[in-house]
DNA sequence: GGGCTGTGTCGAAGCGCTTCGATTTGACCG
DNA sequence: CGGTCAAATCGAAGCGCTTCGACACAGCCC
């Protein structure tokens, strides 16, 4: 092993005078500096972990920790794009840490010193590993909510804000009884679930419309189901977009979405939560924990709302749907 | 600054103790373990970055180097994850080296003794990163095939065979004169469009039918063109299907077009090339590179054939293709 | 020339991590 | 009960990094 001893007796200068090279905390002079610069070069020397306040080796890599097994993986796809985009701007390069079993290919990322620090994606086992990264003492940011108030730095979407934009801009339009046809509660999603319901309800609650929720698992017609049993309801709030063929065409529509950037549009107004906006926080919020800032606890990624024809006034859809079929809507940003 | 000499004493430990607890370089009783580990956290203890837990690592990183400048972000990402997918199953985790401009992160990680071998994604700079990974001695795949022939292992979509399948296809159906619109010839896919000409071409004359190709970028209405130039033409081949809805309906169409793994599904006779097949495959032979294996030095990952109701007898198009395009038809594999 | 100041480098002390032989502990056995 | 052995832990020496006061030297002012 090389030390920094070993380069200070071959470039003919104190151990201490290496040190202040490398570092940059007291001024050295040109000629010397080359010289010890040579000399770590040539004999191969590599400052250890801790010794990296100059750029002669920053870290370069950051690692992004996620399951492949219970993922949608166009979703991660898409999110992992970003982050890797986002890393790139930041002269990152991205780790992608994918055991899914144990906790040893973590640990060994954890190890090296050229990962500057970790993106845990939010899963059964994300507890676990912020644990152990904590442990060893490297910076970690949580894309989801499971440790928020534990500590841990959290970014997520924000479905609640998302739900209530939504019964905002069909209030403004002048609904006045909302349906919503949430996302299944089951497993993972339930969180998300229960988190845009809640911002649904609130803000029915605030606009003073009537709100009627459902949660999509519990009937094979969901939307024909509710339609029926309120037929007050002149405007439905869908959970993605994919059930929504089946609205009536007299009802408006407004669809919670993942954004569009991966090129998948949607005929509908919509609520976009943009992973890509997701990456690219939780990116920079890495970057900024790990040069020593104190983040917020949980950061909330806003939705942006894109405006098609899929809403109307009250009963006057019809007229304008079949053009928002084929007229391809303009982003808002 | 808490060291791990605090951390000994709060536990009652001699500091050399807690440093094996962080390490697990010699066993420690369970009952020491989780008080030092619980002083640990009440004291807010940070090891140092280069405290790892262990020395003879096997290799367990695959590197992709791939530029994010100037590519297809959705096609990418689809490569990718098949990538990381694959990777994950030889236990290996996935490092994207995306520096565009220099070298100095890909020489870093090629320095790393954890990473396994290197996937190069082709592209301009590609050439040149192969040139550096072979002067350190790191296996390499080239994903492309401008390297095929200078020793390189190199893996590609076999746009050739697509070329001629697509003929094939409509030649057993029956059409004898068969239009086909090729990708733009422009910058990066020029060697895309080439081969799948070349197939295309060769398929043509060993069937003995009518082959008439046109460059997509020629033209405005490169389809309408076509058509009105060889009013014989019963079948179109379409290089990716967003040009083929101008097609008449009295028309075959078969699209040549990536796989459906990540959910765009096409109403039309497809044949795919799977971005999923390749990366699969580009991996599985880096590890055989990498365990000493002699690979060949080109191949070609064959495309699948989808059936749709796009094409069938020549002029007889028209009474199925409304079904289909609401009929969802199956994958053959 | 003598004092002053600022820069660049040194050297030794100090700190925290790391290692390894020594020591303790407890289980097991005759 | 004493002996044996392995596991667990300790303690001190060692290593490499880090700091800081000291020192050498040049330039400058008087």
């Amino acid at each position: 092993m090389v030390t920094i001893a070993d380069v200070a007796r071959h470039a003919g200068v104190a151990p201490s005078t290496v040190f202040y090279v490398v570092t940059g905390k007291r001024p050295i002079s040109a000629e010397t500096r080359v010289r010890v610069r040579d000399s770590i070069v040539e004999l191969g020397y590599r400052p250890p972990a801790g010794l990296r306040s100059l750029r002669l080796d920053p870290p370069d890599v950051m690692a992004l920790v996620l399951p492949l097994r219970d993922v949608h993986l166009p979703v991660v796809a898409r999110l992992v794009t970003s982050i890797a985009v986002a890393a790139r701007e930041h002269e990152l390069d991205l780790l992608l840490v994918t055991a899914d079993r144990d906790l040893a290919g973590l640990r060994r990322a954890a190890g090296s010193d050229r990962v500057g620090g970790f993106l845990v994606l939010d899963s059964e086992d994300a507890g676990e590993r912020l644990r152990l990264l904590g442990e060893v003492g490297r910076s970690a940011v949580l894309i989801g909510q499971s440790g928020a108030g534990n500590g841990v730095t959290c970014v997520d979407l924000d479905f609640e804000a998302a739900g209530a934009r939504c019964v905002d801009h069909l209030a403004d339009l002048g609904h006045r009884s909302i349906g919503f046809l949430n996302a299944p509660a089951a497993g993972h999603s339930s969180g998300v679930a229960r988190r845009t319901l809640a911002g649904f309800t609130a803000a029915a609650m605030r606009r003073g419309v009537v709100g009627t929720a459902l949660g999509r698992e519990s009937l094979v017609h969901p939307t024909t189901a509710l339609l029926c049993a309120h037929p007050a309801v002149t405007a439905l709030v869908v959970h993605d977009d994919s059930a929504a063929e089946q609205v009536p065409r007299d009802i408006a529509v407004v669809a919670i979405r993942p954004d569009e950037a991966a090129g998948q549009t949607s005929p509908f107004t919509s609520v976009q939560l943009s992973e890509s906006d997701l990456g690219r926080r939780a990116v920079d919020l890495l970057v900024a924990l790990a040069g020593g800032a104190v983040p917020p606890s949980l950061t909330l990624v806003p939705p942006h709302l894109v405006q098609r024809e899929s809403c109307s006034l009250p009963g006057r859809r019809t007229a304008v749907v079949s053009t928002a079929r084929f007229g391809g809507g303009r982003h808002d940003r």
